[in-house]
DNA sequence: TTGAAAGCGTTACCAC
DNA sequence: GTGGTAACGCTTTCAA
């Protein structure tokens, strides 16, 4: 039924060493074998067996993607990034979403090793940096994207929280503001803890400080970001200035802000972190500091492919620089004050 | 470096036939032998070679999806789906991005027929129908997510797009809405135009009528939808209900109401599509037609793992129902008329 | 209950 | 230039 290179052999009267040859562009064929060759290939719609070449020794040219949830825009558009980076250097990508299991991460792992993946690239939280050693051990290469594993000796991709924290804090001092709280992911992320560090160093140099009742603790999500700021908002002196670690939760305190009568940025300025499309597409637009999604994803794809080549490269660490952007989500105190 | 399966056999003295059993399950092997042979390969931490296990004629347990852009939230939240319930059954998914191209497309295809995915989903347009037929003839499942191609006799989970529109319809109808609007979808797309169709439909039922200018055509973006919504905000008779082909455009729509300074829902009424997380962020949160995403998803992928089952069954065409979920932006016309 | 051996569709080396 | 053939790592008869 589907034609294998036996089939184009004997249609061509050659031996499958010629049509392989002719496949992969390689050795001395004449023009007009490797015509005739083409020419059946074509009209049998025959396609070669990655699998089978795989077996051989060749790449399987598929890269593994895993991220807690790929309908988390964050991670959608990340993922973006990694799958055109990877087409345009001839790898597809097998996504997983691991809802930041660990036990899921595993499965994932031995599943895409299983599958002859050429590498793999971890977006994705892990608790027991453990479960990657098999991989190193293998010598699969591996990348982490937006994630720090110190103990691991790993290539890595990661953006400056701590920078990112200190242009949020940055931004709302300049606008005045002195009563300032921040909504943070669960603390063991160390991405969040580095951004809530960030924060409160800038703060403390300008000579102000973050009381810990301040930095309320909170999950990723929109509803528990929404009650943390609710309790914020209810405070007597509430804050005028809150900076949350991503926009999910931003949108979180828009929404906290709006049930409390308070209005965005006249009585509370808000900002978030990642600028994913719901930064741009809330009511009002959110400041926010914007990871270079975009790049991360190159840049982990291209440290994959790179050690493919190079052989046991040593471990590299990149670390890509946050920016703020400015919407409309941030005002000047003096408005309200 | 890497163990095999013999490996394993040499390690614990039986033939490799026998650890091959003991993987899978299958035959009779004494208890002692297994558990013998399990520990080995679990001591070697070995994998089993999914590619090697293909080439004897085993599935790959890989699945293939097509959409435009995994980095929209709509096509995100589909992804999601289909990865949860391939999970499930075993199988894992590679995800492209098609920006829509048919050249990419056929790219796609031929990529994914030479890795040997075990079926492929496609939630992405195809202006020409024809490049489908090589995977058909080869008789590799398909199934098409949420679109239509009459043409040709494949798996389908599509929505009741006229259904959807007469929703939209009915709800602003219901409120006293007369000056009705749709910004629509470039009209190749069928659902686009189904959607259309079903809210003139049912307008036209109330004894109303939409007059073609009323109908603006755009694309799915945010930019390009305000840019039509601004338009149909500048006629001295303006609309007061404006139905918008998903959620995107939903949010264009917002922004122009806003820059026209109209307040939604008191001057004017707006309603997406999709029901994707964008619609649940805006500010006023988007009244629209809900897809059941989750269950397209979930659908299509039964549909292909039906199919590898039961050889050839005769391809099915599901149509599942869409919902109107009531928001914000959406409100009675008494308040400004 | 276990093992030998024939594939599966390629690649790559070595003759010719 | 071209062809023969041994891998690659596994599954699956068929014998024993």
């Amino acid at each position: 039924m589907k034609a294998t290179i036996y089939d184009i052999a004997r249609e061509a009267g050659v031996s499958i060493a010629t049509v392989s040859q002719v496949i992969n562009g390689k050795g001395k064929i004449s023009e007009k074998r490797r015509a005739e060759v083409m020419e059946i290939m074509e009209r049998l719609n025959y396609q070669p067996s990655a699998i089978a070449a795989a077996l051989t020794g060749k790449q399987t040219y598929t890269l593994g993607l895993l991220v807690p949830d790929i309908s988390n825009p964050y991670f959608a558009e990340l993922a973006r990034a990694v799958e055109d980076r990877s087409r345009q250097l001839g790898y597809s990508v097998v996504i997983c979403s691991t809802d930041n299991k660990d036990e899921r991460v595993e499965r994932y792992l031995n599943l895409l090793q299983q599958k002859r993946v050429d590498g793999m690239m971890i977006g994705t939280g892990i608790d027991n940096a453990e479960i990657l050693s098999p991989l190193l051990q293998q010598s699969i290469p591996v990348a982490l994207i937006a994630r720090q594993l110190p103990s691991l000796s790993v290539h890595t991709v990661a953006i400056d929280d701590r920078l990112g924290g200190a242009l949020a804090a940055q931004h709302l001092l300049q606008l005045g503001h002195t009563r300032l709280a921040v909504v943070s992911e669960p603390l063991k992320v160390s991405s969040s803890k580095e951004r809530v560090r960030g924060f409160r160093e800038a703060v403390e140099e300008a000579g102000l400080a973050l009381e810990s009742s301040q930095v309320r603790e909170s999950t990723a999500d929109i509803k528990s970001a929404k009650q943390e700021v609710l309790v914020l908002l209810e405070q007597t002196n509430r804050p005028t200035g809150i900076f949350c670690c991503n926009d999910m939760q931003a949108i979180g305190a828009l929404q906290a802000a709006k049930e409390h009568g308070l209005r965005v940025p006249e009585d509370v300025s808000i900002i978030g972190f990642d600028n994913t499309i719901l930064a741009s597409v809330t009511n009002p637009p959110l400041t926010t500091v914007a990871q270079p999604i975009e790049e991360l994803g190159y840049r982990a794809v291209d440290l994959l492919i790179d050690e493919l080549k190079d052989e046991h490269k040593r471990p590299q660490k990149l670390v890509l620089k946050p920016e703020l952007v400015i919407r409309e989500s941030t005002g000047d105190v003096s408005i309200h004050s």
